[in-house]
Parts: structure tokens; sequence; C-alpha cells
DNA sequence: TAAGCGTATGAATACGTATTCAATTTTACA
DNA sequence: TGTAAAATTGAATACGTATTCATACGCTTA
């Protein structure tokens, strides 16, 4: 029982926790079958799994994930580049992924951006932690910046930007065809005087949703008559848009938001500040079906985003990309569906 | 040049990506000299410098982080414990949290919890992982993971859970004094009919809140006229309780709620079921000061818990029980603040 | 009892990096 | 120009694990 290697008590002293050679010495087995013992399917003994398993009671031994990372060459850990964080939609989604990333053995490691552009900084570092794959949201990956994720060989999926450059797999709710229904919501009920409010307008979602909703009012030949932009996805930026578009005469019968929380803005102006009826005054459709727009008080009819399937397909998509690496890219479009409630107005 | 060692190419196919001493190879140097490049203050001269950024651009190469958190035990990651991910107040602390992590150079790995006692199966993921640190919040450790911890040598600082045992770290807002706040806001404006709306029952931030708010209406001669509980800090459950608590007669002529969404819950009930009016029928305040309240048809009046405070204490604190392992506990408690709107009616 | 085969085991090696140590080169100063 | 000091370099080693390979063992079957 030579002593030459380093015992645990020799190492740095920031960390201490013992390792499979401490365990294999106390058992008196080498440290492979400490590892065996650790892998599923593994050959040992029952005899010496046991030896194995008191010494790690013992130690209060527990496996280094970082160590097996690097000769599995996988950590199991999935990035997730994410802006908006606390926007409510984007707070539902972002849970979703990570609980269903856990589900199915996987962590997210976490990488906030400010603006689309700070994706420069994230990707590197997301590279660098040898996740085994990317989710992107609200940002959109250059042709460079793919090049480097394909270099290094980690797969990435693009969540809710629609770029077919024939090479990102992506997965996106179809806001195109989501404006279209919008359209045809507040066509079909009789309204004629027709507003758009737009969020962020550099986002592809926002021009996605304006493209469906104002292609389908050509079709049925009407025109766009109102437009106002908020600038971002933001409850106060929504309130003072909707004011600069409510102040105008004549008035915008119904009004198509580029989300909700812009819906609830305009609501709330239309109602406690212009003394507006909705939606017998004033019809109004949103975007993405958050739960709050489901209260008693705002019971928005929306355009909803199906949450679980858009999580689903993502994770989907990735794992697939992850465990068969040749495979052809996916462009997975889901469409949305309309939820009906009370703010716009059947019977003109 | 021999060619012993494996190439790149015959790795596992699932990785690409080269390594220090492919680079060597092609710059002409020593892996070592390659792993000084990229350390800083280490000793490399100009020259074998550039031969090696030369080929690392020419293969692409980019270091392996977790390689090296094996060799220097730290990983700089910071696993984050979460639960009630998208209550507004939450999804804020969340996202000031990875924010404020990334610029001192750490990076979050989320763990997301669904009920307080999923941290049992949390809490060995992130210490296998080797996480440098561990942010608990709404949720209690209980001494045996405390000791776990401690053997793993990882320091952990509890969010806004107060639990003095005398080994755990932890930042907290000081929740009772809000309460008395609250008290005293209500009190000292002529109100006497006082009504509690309670959250999570299991939570101690609901316990200090209402043990705060009951005190300091006993200290002044007052009792608690009407308790009602949500179960839960939740919108729908607390539009459920506010309704409950408003159709008894008499009626209380202010309620203080658990939190600001059972507040905005009670405001819409009030307002929009009952007819009542806010503040002259009924005064409401709430606890957290999320952003919505702040909205122009809330205005609510709130005890405002210093989010910038208690993030950069919590990371401070964490940060220094790194660094200094055997730093005395710390215990931070930061006052709540009033945030005086116009749901708390003055002329009484 | 002997041959045969599956099962268990440990030694050795690899993963990609940082770091120590000794040797060598360069610089600084007189 | 000579010498001491400083800067640079590469070989070797360590981090904690999984895995290959060869060997030793135990059991079944004839």
């Amino acid at each position: 029982m030579t002593s030459k290697k380093t015992s645990p008590s020799s190492r740095k002293p920031t960390k201490s926790g013992s390792s499979q050679i401490d365990v294999a010495r106390l058992a008196g087995v080498s440290q492979a079958a400490v590892s065996r013992t650790f892998t599923p399917d593994a050959s040992v003994s029952d005899e010496t799994r046991a030896k194995v398993m008191a010494a790690v009671d013992q130690l209060g031994y527990r496996p280094n994930v970082i160590a097996r990372s690097l000769v599995q060459n996988s950590t199991n850990i999935i990035g997730l580049v994410v802006r908006r964080f606390t926007a409510p939609f984007y707070a539902y989604i972002i849970q979703n992924f990570i609980k269903a990333l856990q589900e199915r053995g996987y962590w997210a490691l976490i990488f906030n951006i400010g603006q689309s552009d700070e994706l420069a900084e994230a990707l590197p570092a997301a590279l660098q932690y040898q996740v085994d794959g990317l989710i992107i949201t609200s940002a959109t990956l250059s042709s460079h910046q793919a090049d480097e994720c394909a270099r290094a060989g980690t797969p990435v999926v693009l969540f809710n930007r629609y770029v077919s450059d024939g090479h990102t797999h992506l997965v996106s709710c179809d806001h195109c065809e989501g404006g279209r229904m919008a359209a045809d919501a507040l066509l079909n009920t009789g309204h004629t005087r027709l507003a758009y409010i737009a969020g962020e307008e550099e986002s592809s979602t926002n021009r996605d949703r304006e493209i469906g909703f104002v292609s389908r009012l050509k079709e049925q030949g009407y025109d766009l008559a109102f437009r106002e932009s908020a600038g971002d996805y933001n409850y106060e930026k929504g309130y003072a848009a909707a004011q600069r578009l409510l102040e105008r005469e004549p008035r915008p019968d119904a009004v198509f938001c580029a989300d909700d929380v812009i819906a609830m803005a305009t609501m709330d102006l239309a109602r406690y500040k212009l003394g507006l009826r909705i939606p017998e005054d004033l019809s109004v459709i949103g975007f993405d079906d958050i739960p709050p727009s489901a209260r008693p008080n705002y019971q928005l009819t929306t355009i909803r985003q199906p949450f679980g399937r858009l999580v689903d397909s993502t994770i989907d998509a990735l794992l697939e990309a992850i465990n068969s690496p040749d495979t052809k890219v996916i462009e997975k479009v889901v469409p949305p569906t309309l939820t009906w409630r009370k703010t716009v107005q059947k019977n003109n």
C-alpha cells in the first residue's frame, strides 16, 4: 500500500471530495471496478459492487461529471440562448424548455443576451463549454456563426426565427399564417377599418405577422388603414403606440396587436383612459395566448402559439441532430390556433 | 513526426474540434506553449504566440473549458435552483442573477424544480457537475443536504428563505419588516377593518409577511379582522380568494395581499366584478413591486423588494464564500421600501 | 475430471488541459 | 564583452473518469 499518489488532503484547498481512486483503495478493488459500479450494464459482481458502495457511503463519494464528460465527449448540457427573458411568453417557453430537457436527462446552461448581436459573445462561450446542443431563441445566426457551430460539431436549433438557408435546423410557429387568421377573424365579423400595432420592428416574428395580416386583407379587397409601431414587445411602449393610434379620427374599429402584452396595453388604454367599450366600440386581437390573456378582465381573443408542441418539436429536432449528426436539415413550422374569447365584436 | 497519437479524424464521430496538440504540431511548438498562449499572464514570446494563433485560426481551434475545469478544479459555473419560474417577480430575479453572473465571468446552470422537495433530486446533480457555487431560491435546505454541499466543498447561498441555523449563507428581504410597513401604511391612513390574503402557506416569505403585519396591528391595538388564503402566489387563486373575502359583510376597508399578483387580482375583481372604487371603497397594498404594478390602471401601492441589492448581495456573498472558503456565515437581510402609488386611501 | 465458455477483474491508456521543473535562450547591466 | 538575472521553452505529470485488453476465475457440460 504505497502512498505515492496524492491523497485528497493534499489537493487544492478549495474543493474536497474524494475520487474513484480513494474509493478503490478503501474498498480494496481497482479504480476500474469503481467506475464500472457507476456504469449501467457494466460487468461487476454483486460482491465488489457491495464493497464499492460501502466505501462510497463512507467517503461520501459522488461521481465527477466533468471528468466523465471529458472522456465521453458529451456533457449532457444544452446551451439555451435567450432574449426577452422576462416577457411572459418567453418566461413560459424557457421554463418549459428547461423542464422538458431535465426530463430527458439534459441540463440547461443559460446564456442571456440583451440584444440580438450579443449572440456573438455568447456563442463562443457555449461552444467552449462543449454543450451537446444549442437552442437559440429570438436571435438570428449569421452564416459565419453557423459555420463555427458546424466546425465544433455542435447542433443548433433556431426557435421562432425563420431563416431558410438550408443549413440551420429551426422550429417556428407559423407567424404569417397567424397574421392571416387574425385578418380572417376580423373581416368575417364585419370590421372594415383595420389597424396593426407592430412590436419589435427588426424581428422576423413581427414582420411575418404583419405580412400575413396585410396580405390577407389585400386578398379580400381591404387595405391596412392604420399602422402604429410600439418598437418593442413591451407594455409601456404598446400603451404609447395605442394612444397614438386611437386619437386619430376616424378611429379604427379593430386592431391586431403584434403580441398579447401590447393588446392588453391597448385594452387598458381604450377602456380606462378613453372610456371605450371592448368589443362594442373597438375589437382587439392579440398574439401568443399567454396565461394573463385569459384573465376575467381581459378575455382576449388571440392567436395562440402552441407552447407544448413548439417546445417538444424543438427538443425532438435537437436530440435528433445530436444523435444522428448527418440528419438532413429540419425545418418544422407549427400552425397557430385561434383562441376565441370576448374582445372581437361578432354581430357587425 | 510520428503518428502514434490519435489524430482528430480517428476520434468518436460525434464531435470534431481540434486540441492543443493539433495546434502545437501545426505551429511547430509544444502543447504547453499553446496552453500558455491562452493563459493570461503566462510567459510566451510574441513569436510563438503568433505562430500559435496562426495555427489556431487555420484549425478553428477553441479551448475546451471542460478539460480546463478538470485540472483547475473550477468550472466557472454557478448552479441556480429555481422555483415559480414564471412568476413575474422571479422571472426578473432570475434574469438579473444570470446577467450579474455573466458580468462576473460565471455561467448559470439552471435546475428547475416544481416543488420544494424536488430539491432532493436537483442538488446531487448540481454537485456532480462541480458547480463552483449554488444559489437556491424559494426552497429550504435540509441539514442533511447542507452537509452534502459542505462535504463537496460547494458553497450555497439561500435566497429569500430565512433559516438561521448558523451554517447556511443566506440573503433575504426583510419580509417581516415589510409586513409591518404595510400595517403602518394602512393604519396611518385611518383604516380599521384590515384583511390579509395569504399566498403559499408553506413558504417562509408568506409566513413572515403575515407575522410582521399582524404583530404591528396588535402593537397598535388592532386585530386582523379578515384572513383569506389563495394557497399560492397566483392570479387565479388570488382572484378566488379575493372573491371569498369581499363577499363578506361588512367588508374590509383595506387588504394587504401577500404579493402583487394577488393584489392585482383583488383589484380586478373589486373593480370590474363588484364595481368597487379603489381606493375610495377599498384600499389595496401589495408586495414585491413588480413592473406591472406601475401600469396606469393599477398604480399599486406596494412593499418593494429591492431587486438590484438583493441580487448583488447574493452574488457577493456567494463569491466571497467561493474565494475564501473559511469565511464565517453570511446572513444578509435587506430592508424593503414602500412604493406609494394610488391604491391606498389617504384621507380617512 | 477436463474442456470450454462466459463473467469479473486490474493494468494501462486516453480524454484535453494547466502547471511544475529543469534547461535553454534572451536581456540587462556593468 | 562578460556575467547575472530574467524570460522562454518543452518534457513530464496531474486532474477524475471510461474503456480496451489480456488475464484469471467460476461454472456448466460431457
